[in-house]
DNA sequence: TCTCTCGTCAAACGATCGTTTGCCGCAACA
DNA sequence: TGTTGCGGCAAACGATCGTTTGACGAGAGA
């Protein structure tokens, strides 16, 4: 019957995703959407399966989203929204006291990457995203670059100011090396076993320590 | 009818790939896929799109490969074989007079992928084989591991005896972050423009020198 | 109480998928 | 000159895909 429009799907009523207990069908999709992105693909995963796992009719889907494409732009919002407005505020806290350093621009865009991959299932997203970037989908990379292009050119902007002795075209080559390393190794590949005597806290500091340092080595080398 | 199996599949008939003017079916059927197979993925190029452009029967490919999936493993196996041969020879002749550098190390394993690259058809592989990383495919992984997987392990070897100061924990963690930068460099992600300028063949050279610092660097950061 | 909207549901739609079939022509070989 | 087998071909197979349909019940508002 009614379709909802994506720019209006109840995003004002429910500004944080879950939380409600039972979870509404829309969520529920969400979240079997997510994981089985991850595992299949986006066509590898029908919405058969999709919506058997999340315990709804099939014909959901495409009543709460439109479309199955509509909802992969909406598995990618739910995530990068709050991923790339936390990379902004960090990114914005450094300026307070002293010009920050490349290690910490790099921490500004790191971190709440690691932060999501680590959690219950956001490690799967990161996944998803991986996907996205080895599929050449221009549909998907200009949603992407629309809502989330003005954070990579802000952080950009701030590498250009660290590394003045690079070219442009210089730099982005390296910024471009970083991300595909960055992409890679959280999205799963790098099979970082956390040994069971540290913490999972600290464990996950070393990773960013390793990950920020890494990316230095590699943007500012001779 | 009768179907040859995947092992004998006409490969001492014909060493080197095509050659013949007009091409036989399959090699028609293998450029086709690799071409599709890069564009539009593996589950997303089916096998009309495909043998339609290679101007052959549907049946063609089930005849001559056996199945979908055997034909993506042999797109795979005619330029991995070379691929890593290259790169198992350059290896080897680095060892003649002296004790190689790492910067000697990753040009035999950076340049003859670049090369490929460069191909005609080449650059089109690269992204064939970004989308394989991006999928978790168990089955491909686990081909792609038991072909190939020691000249990864040589080379592996061979890092861990340049940077002996690292654990092979840390060591494997950065031979997996500069993997992940090259693949992604190299499928295309990298807008290496070259400059009218510049000839096709320093342009790749500066290409290649690049790569090798940004990974020398990765890997041999304190 | 009647009406209307919303969410859910089973069922079906047409399209496309990978694979199989049976037939045909050509060339090699006896 | 028959026979045999390989390769190409159109056609069809059953399965699965994303999407649409129409009916049904619950709940809010008049």
């Amino acid at each position: 019957m009614l379709k909802r429009s994506f720019e209006s799907s109840g995003r004002t009523t429910e500004i944080h995703p879950p939380v409600s207990s039972p979870a509404s069908t829309k969520d529920r999709i969400l979240g079997a959407a997510e994981q089985l992105f991850a595992q299949r693909g986006f066509d590898g995963a029908s919405l058969r399966q999709l919506t058997t796992a999340a315990g709804v009719n099939l014909a959901a889907v495409n009543y709460h989203f439109g479309s199955k494409e509509k909802l992969v732009e909406e598995v990618f919002r739910r995530r990068l929204d709050a991923l790339n407005a936390r990379r902004m505020e960090a990114l914005a806290r450094l300026g307070d006291e002293h010009p920050p350093t490349l290690e910490e621009v790099l921490d500004a865009y790191i971190r709440p990457a690691l932060e999501l991959s680590h959690d219950n299932h956001g490690s799967l997203f990161m996944r998803v995203l991986a996907r996205a970037f080895a599929e050449h989908d221009d549909t998907l990379r200009q949603f992407l670059s629309e809502n989330y292009g003005h954070v990579l050119r802000q952080f950009t902007a701030e590498f250009a100011r660290l590394l003045p002795q690079l070219s442009k075209q210089e730099l982005y080559w390296r910024i471009d090396l970083v991300t595909g390393a960055l992409t890679h190794a959280m999205s799963g590949f790098g099979i970082i076993q956390r040994k069971s005597d540290v913490s999972e806290q600290s464990h996950r500091e070393q990773t960013v320590q390793h990950l920020i340092r890494f990316a230095a080595a590699g943007l500012s080398h001779p």
